[in-house]
DNA sequence: ATCTTATATCGCAAATATACGATTAATGTT
DNA sequence: AACATTAATCGTATATTTGCGATATAAGAT
């Protein structure tokens, strides 16, 4: 009988460049449909709607409350009571900082000379 | 006592429209910081590199090959066999055709009008 | 004051992702 | 044939994500 040492799941991500970093966590946050489909319906309504957002996702209204939440803390989007109801909008200077990081990314990647 | 019907944690995320999906999936793969920086290696060496990146990444062999998958399998790489070696390349076709339509996503998100 | 409405949060189940050691498979080398 | 090297895969532990019902909270309406 024999011990083993049991390694454990340790999140590495911290010891990555911060520049892959906030790529990767925009990235993540971008990486599901739903909440795709949210930053486009936010974009499309001129106000800042918000249970709406419920009604037009096939989702429950307790999943898509933490799928805005999710963009939230990432930072694509603000949040802010109005009442009982409550309204979130585009975040345009995260958004408009990052679609040109993430675009010069691609860039970055796509230069001639790989294979 | 009284039983609880329990709901089960389905995937929806194939019932949103197939674009939507197509961006969620480019935006998951890219969603660790280890891909990233994969994707980077890639592109900085001339040829195709394979174990070498291993070496590069602060993870395991094991780990490493784990995300060269995911991507393969999202299709922002790909991979072939050269004697013992395994050799990874960009898939220039899919991400020449993934990285206008993201960035029109984001040309949409950020149009005038919202909030 | 009670009732309704809107939304956040809790608690749970299930699925997926992250990480690595150990092993396997397949090729190259001696 | 035996050994070394490379990389995929298996098994496992743990963490995170996805999803929803139920509940809590807080504001508005009656």
């Amino acid at each position: 009988m024999r011990y083993k040492i049991k390694y454990m799941a340790i999140n590495k991500s911290n010891i990555f460049p911060e520049e892959v970093q906030e790529l990767a966590a925009l990235a993540k946050a971008l990486g599901h449909p739903a909440r795709i489909a949210i930053l486009q319906a936010l974009a499309q309504k001129q106000s800042c709607i918000c249970g709406e957002i419920v009604e037009i996702l096939p989702l429950s209204q307790a999943t898509v409350s933490q799928h805005l939440k999710a963009l939230k803390e990432a930072g694509l989007i603000k949040g802010e009571v109005e009442g009982v109801k409550s309204c979130y909008c585009l975040n345009l200077e995260y958004l408009e900082k990052m679609s040109p990081l993430l675009n010069q990314f691609f860039k970055n990647i796509l230069t001639p000379g790989c294979c």
